[in-house]
DNA sequence: TAGGCCATCTGGTCCT
DNA sequence: AGGACCAGATGGCCTA
């Protein structure tokens, strides 16, 4: 007994585990065809210097410069248009790259709204932020899993035990908003296992047994999946 | 006004 | 060499 979405949600979650790749391809082919890189350096001054030469032998009448001085104005003059073409092309790769760090943190941005569009909304439409939106995936496909492996448990049993979902243990105290850890029910028996970015191990959550949360909990009661929140 | 969240820039590192 | 990824810095916006 899966909620609806839940189908929509792995296809998110591929989509933000697998999708990237696909889709940076994509935008990095539109990066290079999009970008506007306005670089108006040219080496005029270079070429200006180099049609316009301070010729020795047409100013002031100083004696004509030697080969060899001539040959080390000339190494100066390519040193300087040398390093300036550095530098040009060092702010171009750096602008190239600003622009696929924007992209991708775009297409990551992108990837989030439509991880948030298969949550179950909630009802004062509260965006939730990135750290929340990560936690409250992570929960929710947990505890709908724990759903799958209860309805299992019962499908095996021939007597029918209330249905219930241990995994909603978690709604009754989130922890704190800022908090990295969330609280999972301890000496549990259940062989799932928790969600991962909780920093303490709660080990496996408690057997259905031990809680008293209702299947359709998982469904109705989806905003207490988000620690931090309410 | 402080604090949270976010977008962007940037330099470093790793990989192909 | 160039691109992807990452983390730190910075500044803007919003809210309590």
């Amino acid at each position: 007994m899966l909620p609806t979405g839940s189908k929509s949600c792995f296809a998110s979650l591929k989509l933000l585990l697998t999708g990237f790749s696909a889709m940076e391809t994509v935008y990095s082919d539109m990066d290079t065809s999009s970008c506007d890189y306005s670089f108006t350096h040219t080496d005029d001054e270079d070429s200006r210097s180099s049609l316009h030469p301070a010729s020795p032998a047409s100013s002031c009448g100083k004696p004509p410069a030697s080969p060899a001085e001539l040959q080390q104005k000339k190494r100066r003059r390519g040193r300087a248009r040398n390093e300036a073409t550095v530098h040009v092309v060092k702010k171009n790769r750096r602008l190239k790259a600003n622009d696929r760090e924007r992209n991708r943190m775009h297409n990551l941005n992108d990837a989030l709204d439509a991880l948030r569009s298969v949550l179950p909304a909630f009802p004062d439409d509260t965006k939730l932020t990135k750290i929340e939106t990560l936690r409250f995936a992570h929960n929710y496909i947990w505890a709908l899993s724990e759903t799958i492996r209860i309805a299992d448990q019962r499908q095996n049993k021939s007597r029918d035990p209330p249905l219930l979902l241990s995994g909603l243990s978690c709604m009754g105290d989130a922890p704190s908003p800022g908090s990295d850890s969330c609280s999972w029910p301890s000496g549990a028996s259940s062989s799932s296992s928790s969600p991962s970015y909780c920093n303490s191990d709660p080990g496996s959550p408690a057997a259905m047994d031990d809680f008293g949360y209702l299947q359709t909990d998982v469904v109705y009661s989806y905003r207490n999946f988000v620690p931090g929140i309410y």
